[in-house]
DNA sequence: TCTGGGGTCCTAGGACCC
DNA sequence: TCTGGGGTCCTAGGACCC
């Protein structure tokens, strides 16, 4: 049996945590340059408040019913979400983490009524230590597990616990449970399933699987099986390398100089080699690209990317920097306003197995010991405080007008708080 | 005025290999 | 008249996840 622990409205149960006057409120969070809503709490799905839509369009609403607005706040909810992980692992060893508010728990072997308990004691301990409401749905495979758990929140009676295994007890529930709400199932899928008259899990589940194959390829075919109980997604371990490192932002306003687009671009470039020396890789590929606005009317050309092989793979911040300076400035036009862009490290391969260049001019040990002075440099007295001269010392300005406190793991902020 | 960021996997088609 | 067969690798695009 397969467990999910899925936190309740996450990055809103966060803000709660230290603000208990917000219980009872209609709260969002929001994303990155306080775009679109990426968190509600329950009395904000009420309102209709609906996932990633962009707050301007709220305005009025918020405004009438008091909608509290935080700007997203990942030093919190990334700290709040390793105490989650870590109760629940002291619990069920056999956790995997899946994103920043849910974790695959394994419950093989238990009845179905160890089972309950067991959810039921993890549930009541986060909620007693962290103050953070947690559902745990169980049942045979990871699909119906991920179904069990919305059964939660739907039924406040459960007490955020669900173990579903009887199979006519299965079918009833996915009899009403909506195509789209499956784990795998997303939009454009979803529209596909109802027009063909699929409109629930239940309809789903009967459907000819060689049908299913040809529409949704293998991987719809492997959420077919899994609701009818046939296990094709296992746990898996943890820190599994990335296969590819993005970052990237939208700025907050157009952008048309291009020493600010490089400067973007050389900090983007910067924070990736950082993420990859993290994982000891080494990329061979990079990919740039920058973006117009594409929301303003009569702008044509919105997308522009280069893809730079590297002869050397390597991730030396020095080296990755300045090849995206260098090729940045072969797709930016003078003239057009830049909204967002973004560096992609790809062809990542773990550095000790990569074989060296017979004809490098450089002295790897040395630049080694840089990046590592670099990185000690940056873990010990903050971010950025040790950066390349391309990406200049001002700060690229992001909107994050309501920001709470990083009241877990920021020294200063804990001290204004008590003063 | 204001529309997120960071990932994964699969498939089709083209270029290339022997 | 007749024009192989079996592969791999790469890329772009499309779907999905939170």
């Amino acid at each position: 049996m397969f467990g999910l622990a899925d936190c309740n409205n996450f990055y809103v149960s966060c803000e709660r945590v230290f603000n208990p006057s917000l219980n009872g409120k209609a709260v969002v969070v929001l994303s990155n340059n306080d775009g679109c809503v990426i968190s509600r709490s329950q009395e904000a799905k009420d309102l209709g408040i609906k996932m990633g839509e962009p707050v301007f369009k709220l305005k009025d609403l918020v405004k009438r019913e008091n909608v509290v607005i935080y700007s997203s706040n990942f030093s919190l909810y990334g700290d709040i979400s390793a105490r989650v992980m870590d109760i629940i692992r002291e619990m069920a060893p056999l956790t995997e983490v899946y994103s920043i508010d849910e974790a695959f728990v394994d419950f093989r072997g238990f009845t179905p009524y160890e089972a309950s308990r067991l959810a039921s004691e993890i549930t009541n301990r986060l909620y007693k230590y962290l103050g953070i409401p947690v559902s745990i749905g169980v049942s045979s495979t990871k699909t119906l597990a991920k179904v069990a758990s919305k059964l939660c929140k739907q039924y406040p009676s459960l007490k955020n616990c669900c173990v579903m295994i009887k199979e006519p007890d299965i079918d009833k529930v996915l009899k009403r449970f909506p195509v789209g709400d499956i784990w795998g199932i997303g939009r454009e899928y979803s529209k596909m399933l109802i027009s063909e008259g699929v409109d629930s899990a239940g309809k789903f589940k009967l459907c000819d699987p060689s049908w299913v194959r040809k529409k949704m390829s293998i991987v719809g075919l492997k959420t077919w099986k899994e609701l009818n109980g046939e296990p094709c997604f296992e746990f898996e371990e943890n820190f599994r390398d990335k296969k590819q490192i993005c970052t990237s932002r939208s700025f907050s306003k157009d952008i048309y100089d291009t020493e600010e687009i490089i400067k973007a671009i050389a900090k983007f470039a910067s924070s990736g080699s950082e993420k990859l020396r993290k994982q000891k890789g080494v990329t061979s590929l990079i990919h740039i690209f920058i973006l117009t606005n594409p929301f303003r009317e009569g702008a044509q050309e919105h997308y522009k990317s280069v893809v730079i092989p590297l002869l050397e793979p390597t991730d030396s911040t020095f080296e990755i920097v300045r090849v995206c300076c260098k090729s940045v400035l072969s797709i930016i036009k003078k003239g057009y306003g830049y909204k967002k862009a973004g560096v992609i490290l790809s062809g990542i391969s773990k550095k000790e197995e990569t074989p060296g260049s017979l004809f490098s001019e450089k002295d790897l040990s040395k630049e080694s010991v840089l990046m590592k002075s670099l990185d000690q440099i940056n873990a010990k007295y903050g971010r950025d405080t040790l950066v390349t001269g391309s990406q200049g010392v001002d700060k690229i300005q992001y909107n994050m007008n309501f920001l709470s406190q990083r009241y877990t793991t920021c020294w200063d902020d804990i001290i204004k708080v008590k003063i």
